[in-house]
DNA sequence: GCCAACGTTGGC
DNA sequence: GCCAACGTTGGC
Protein backbone atom coordinates (compact mmCIF):
# COMPACT_ATOMS: atom_id res chain seq x y z
CA UNK A 1 0.00 0.00 0.00
CA UNK A 2 1.10 3.67 -0.82
CA UNK A 3 3.51 5.19 1.79
CA UNK A 4 1.57 8.89 1.05
CA UNK A 5 -1.56 9.30 2.08
CA UNK A 6 -4.66 9.82 -0.12
CA UNK A 7 -7.23 12.01 -1.90
CA UNK A 8 -10.01 10.12 -3.21
CA UNK A 9 -11.97 12.92 -4.26
CA UNK A 10 -9.73 15.18 -6.43
CA UNK A 11 -10.84 15.24 -10.00
CA UNK A 12 -8.42 17.53 -11.21
CA UNK A 13 -5.23 17.07 -10.70
CA UNK A 14 -1.74 18.66 -11.54
CA UNK A 15 0.18 16.86 -14.40
CA UNK A 16 4.18 17.30 -14.01
CA UNK A 17 4.02 20.19 -16.69
CA UNK A 18 2.23 22.17 -14.31
CA UNK A 19 -1.10 22.22 -16.79
CA UNK A 20 -4.21 21.08 -15.49
CA UNK A 21 -5.77 18.36 -16.72
CA UNK A 22 -8.91 15.98 -15.69
CA UNK A 23 -7.78 12.73 -13.98
CA UNK A 24 -8.97 9.44 -15.79
CA UNK A 25 -11.15 8.67 -12.50
CA UNK A 26 -11.96 9.87 -8.83
CA UNK A 27 -8.93 7.81 -8.03
CA UNK A 28 -6.36 7.87 -5.60
CA UNK A 29 -3.85 11.16 -6.38
CA UNK A 30 -1.21 11.68 -4.52
CA UNK A 31 -0.15 14.76 -2.59
CA UNK A 32 3.52 15.06 -3.36
CA UNK A 33 3.66 13.90 -7.71
CA UNK A 34 0.39 15.17 -8.59
CA UNK A 35 -0.12 11.91 -10.95
CA UNK A 36 -2.96 9.32 -10.14
CA UNK A 37 -1.64 6.62 -7.60
CA UNK A 38 -3.23 3.13 -8.47
CA UNK A 39 -3.02 0.58 -6.01
CA UNK A 40 -4.80 -2.20 -7.22
CA UNK A 41 -5.13 -3.84 -10.48
CA UNK A 42 -6.10 -6.56 -13.15
CA UNK A 43 -4.53 -8.44 -14.89
CA UNK A 44 -5.48 -10.71 -18.07
CA UNK A 45 -4.59 -14.05 -19.08
CA UNK A 46 -5.79 -16.85 -21.21
CA UNK A 47 -7.06 -19.85 -19.57
CA UNK A 48 -7.65 -21.90 -22.55
CA UNK A 49 -5.00 -23.15 -25.08
CA UNK A 50 -4.66 -21.26 -27.79
CA UNK A 51 -1.77 -21.39 -30.78
CA UNK A 52 0.15 -18.51 -31.56
CA UNK A 53 3.36 -19.51 -34.19
CA UNK A 54 2.59 -23.13 -33.04
CA UNK A 55 2.97 -22.20 -29.40
CA UNK A 56 0.63 -22.42 -26.74
CA UNK A 57 -0.51 -19.46 -24.80
CA UNK A 58 -2.59 -20.41 -22.52
CA UNK A 59 -1.80 -19.35 -18.68
CA UNK A 60 -4.83 -19.46 -16.43
CA UNK A 61 -4.93 -19.24 -12.58
CA UNK A 62 -4.36 -22.66 -11.95
CA UNK A 63 -1.40 -22.75 -13.95
CA UNK A 64 -0.09 -20.09 -11.63
CA UNK A 65 -1.14 -21.97 -8.86
CA UNK A 66 1.03 -24.67 -10.31
CA UNK A 67 4.51 -22.61 -10.33
CA UNK A 68 7.08 -22.93 -7.61
CA UNK A 69 6.23 -20.79 -4.90
CA UNK A 70 2.72 -20.05 -6.83
CA UNK A 71 4.78 -17.21 -8.23
CA UNK A 72 5.55 -16.54 -11.95
CA UNK A 73 6.74 -13.42 -14.45
CA UNK A 74 3.79 -11.33 -16.42
CA UNK A 75 5.68 -11.80 -19.50
CA UNK A 76 4.67 -11.06 -22.74
CA UNK A 77 2.79 -7.81 -22.66
CA UNK A 78 3.36 -5.55 -25.81
CA UNK A 79 1.22 -2.63 -25.47
CA UNK A 80 2.53 0.78 -23.93
CA UNK A 81 -0.12 1.74 -21.68
CA UNK A 82 -0.21 -1.90 -19.92
CA UNK A 83 3.52 -1.77 -19.46
CA UNK A 84 3.42 1.73 -17.88
CA UNK A 85 0.30 0.39 -15.65
CA UNK A 86 2.75 -2.95 -14.72
CA UNK A 87 5.77 -0.10 -14.29
CA UNK A 88 3.43 1.60 -11.33
CA UNK A 89 2.96 -1.25 -9.42
CA UNK A 90 4.46 -1.77 -6.10
CA UNK A 91 5.06 -5.28 -3.69
CA UNK A 92 2.44 -6.10 -1.94
CA UNK A 93 -0.29 -4.62 -4.25
CA UNK A 94 -3.31 -6.93 -5.13
CA UNK A 95 -4.57 -7.47 -8.65
CA UNK A 96 -7.14 -9.35 -9.99
CA UNK A 97 -6.60 -12.16 -12.07
CA UNK A 98 -9.08 -12.22 -15.25
CA UNK A 99 -9.72 -14.64 -17.62
CA UNK A 100 -10.18 -13.85 -20.91
CA UNK A 101 -10.62 -15.13 -24.30
CA UNK A 102 -12.14 -18.05 -23.11
CA UNK A 103 -16.23 -20.08 -22.78
CA UNK A 104 -16.67 -17.92 -19.73
CA UNK A 105 -14.87 -14.63 -18.61
CA UNK A 106 -14.53 -12.88 -15.54
CA UNK A 107 -12.64 -12.77 -12.46
CA UNK A 108 -11.12 -15.80 -11.09
CA UNK A 109 -8.44 -15.31 -8.06
CA UNK A 110 -6.47 -12.42 -6.12
CA UNK A 111 -3.15 -11.98 -6.83
CA UNK A 112 -0.05 -10.23 -4.99
CA UNK A 113 2.97 -8.10 -6.60
CA UNK A 114 5.95 -9.60 -5.45
CA UNK A 115 8.59 -8.34 -7.93
CA UNK A 116 8.66 -4.76 -8.88
CA UNK A 117 8.98 -3.94 -12.90
CA UNK A 118 12.05 -4.84 -14.63
CA UNK A 119 13.16 -5.97 -18.19
CA UNK A 120 11.01 -8.96 -19.67
CA UNK A 121 13.22 -11.37 -21.14
CA UNK A 122 11.05 -12.68 -23.67
CA UNK A 123 11.57 -9.57 -25.79
CA UNK A 124 14.82 -10.86 -26.64
CA UNK A 125 14.11 -14.58 -27.03
CA UNK A 126 13.78 -15.17 -30.77
CA UNK A 127 12.03 -18.31 -29.94
CA UNK A 128 9.25 -16.36 -27.80
CA UNK A 129 6.16 -15.40 -28.98
CA UNK A 130 6.05 -11.99 -28.13
CA UNK A 131 9.61 -11.46 -29.35
CA UNK A 132 10.68 -7.95 -30.66
CA UNK A 133 12.99 -7.14 -32.87
CA UNK A 134 12.94 -3.72 -32.64
CA UNK A 135 13.62 -4.02 -28.68
CA UNK A 136 17.73 -3.91 -28.36
CA UNK A 137 18.97 -5.08 -24.84
CA UNK A 138 20.85 -1.86 -24.45
CA UNK A 139 17.74 -0.19 -24.31
CA UNK A 140 14.66 -2.68 -23.80
CA UNK A 141 10.98 -1.78 -24.40
CA UNK A 142 9.38 -4.45 -22.53
CA UNK A 143 8.90 -4.79 -18.85
CA UNK A 144 7.30 -7.58 -16.38
CA UNK A 145 6.14 -7.90 -12.66
CA UNK A 146 6.40 -11.47 -10.70
CA UNK A 147 3.08 -12.52 -8.97
CA UNK A 148 1.96 -14.40 -6.44
CA UNK A 149 -1.16 -16.47 -6.54
CA UNK A 150 -2.96 -15.51 -3.18
CA UNK A 151 -6.35 -16.98 -3.44
CA UNK A 152 -8.97 -18.29 -5.42
CA UNK A 153 -12.24 -15.68 -5.48
CA UNK A 154 -15.25 -17.41 -2.92
CA UNK A 155 -17.11 -17.59 -6.31
CA UNK A 156 -16.16 -16.98 -10.05
CA UNK A 157 -17.20 -13.51 -11.04
CA UNK A 158 -17.76 -13.54 -14.87
CA UNK A 159 -17.98 -10.57 -16.90
CA UNK A 160 -21.61 -11.08 -17.66
CA UNK A 161 -22.00 -9.79 -14.00
CA UNK A 162 -20.10 -7.45 -13.64
CA UNK A 163 -21.02 -5.27 -16.89
CA UNK A 164 -24.46 -5.71 -15.26
CA UNK A 165 -23.11 -3.94 -12.16
CA UNK A 166 -21.43 -1.59 -14.35
CA UNK A 167 -24.27 -0.46 -16.79
CA UNK A 168 -26.60 0.08 -13.44
CA UNK A 169 -23.99 1.93 -11.69
CA UNK A 170 -23.29 4.06 -15.47
CA UNK A 171 -27.06 4.37 -15.21
CA UNK A 172 -27.86 6.02 -11.08
CA UNK A 173 -24.38 5.82 -9.78
CA UNK A 174 -21.99 3.60 -8.41
CA UNK A 175 -18.64 2.05 -7.81
CA UNK A 176 -18.15 0.23 -11.04
CA UNK A 177 -19.35 3.17 -13.59
CA UNK A 178 -15.95 3.59 -14.90
CA UNK A 179 -14.84 0.54 -14.51
CA UNK A 180 -11.88 0.25 -17.22
CA UNK A 181 -13.04 -3.80 -17.94
CA UNK A 182 -15.55 -1.59 -19.92
CA UNK A 183 -14.27 1.82 -20.66
CA UNK A 184 -10.75 0.07 -22.22
CA UNK A 185 -11.87 -2.83 -23.18
CA UNK A 186 -8.60 -4.69 -25.08
CA UNK A 187 -6.20 -2.90 -22.47
CA UNK A 188 -4.52 -6.53 -20.70
CA UNK A 189 -3.39 -4.37 -17.93
CA UNK A 190 -5.79 -2.12 -16.08
CA UNK A 191 -6.24 0.19 -12.58
CA UNK A 192 -8.83 -0.16 -10.53
CA UNK A 193 -10.01 2.38 -7.65
CA UNK A 194 -9.84 0.62 -3.98
CA UNK A 195 -13.91 1.73 -4.60
CA UNK A 196 -14.06 -0.37 -7.51
CA UNK A 197 -11.72 -3.39 -5.92
CA UNK A 198 -13.55 -3.43 -2.90
CA UNK A 199 -16.90 -3.55 -4.61
CA UNK A 200 -15.55 -6.53 -6.64
CA UNK A 201 -14.65 -8.11 -3.47
CA UNK A 202 -18.16 -7.97 -1.92
CA UNK A 203 -19.71 -9.42 -4.94
CA UNK A 204 -18.23 -12.86 -3.45
CA UNK A 205 -20.46 -12.73 -0.54
CA UNK A 206 -23.59 -12.06 -2.99
CA UNK A 207 -25.52 -14.27 -5.08
CA UNK A 208 -25.03 -13.71 -8.65
CA UNK A 209 -27.19 -11.25 -10.02
C1' DG B 1 -15.81 -17.74 -36.73
C1' DC B 2 -17.35 -12.98 -36.87
C1' DC B 3 -16.38 -8.46 -36.31
C1' DA B 4 -16.24 -3.93 -33.60
C1' DA B 5 -13.07 -1.29 -31.25
C1' DC B 6 -8.86 0.50 -31.13
C1' DG B 7 -3.68 0.58 -31.02
C1' DT B 8 0.26 0.66 -34.31
C1' DT B 9 2.64 1.43 -38.58
C1' DG B 10 4.34 3.85 -42.30
C1' DG B 11 3.71 6.74 -46.51
C1' DC B 12 3.31 11.28 -47.50
C1' DG C 1 2.01 15.34 -37.88
C1' DC C 2 -1.92 13.35 -40.41
C1' DC C 3 -4.44 9.49 -41.32
C1' DA C 4 -5.49 5.23 -44.02
C1' DA C 5 -4.35 0.61 -43.80
C1' DC C 6 -3.40 -2.96 -41.05
C1' DG C 7 -3.17 -6.04 -37.03
C1' DT C 8 -4.82 -7.47 -32.54
C1' DT C 9 -8.01 -8.09 -28.76
C1' DG C 10 -11.57 -10.34 -26.96
C1' DG C 11 -16.69 -10.70 -26.40
C1' DC C 12 -20.29 -12.95 -28.51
Amino acid sequence: MPSTSTRRQAAVILSAAGRKRKAANTAEVSESAGSPVFTCWLMKSEPESRFENGIDVKFGIEDLKALPNQTGCWDGVRNYQARNFMRQMKEGQQAFFYHSNCKEPGIAGVMTIVKEAYVDHTQFDKKDVHYDASSKPDNPKWSMVDVQFQRMMKRFLPLSELKKYHLQHRANGGPLKDMALFTRARLSVQPLTSEEFDFILSLEDKEPL
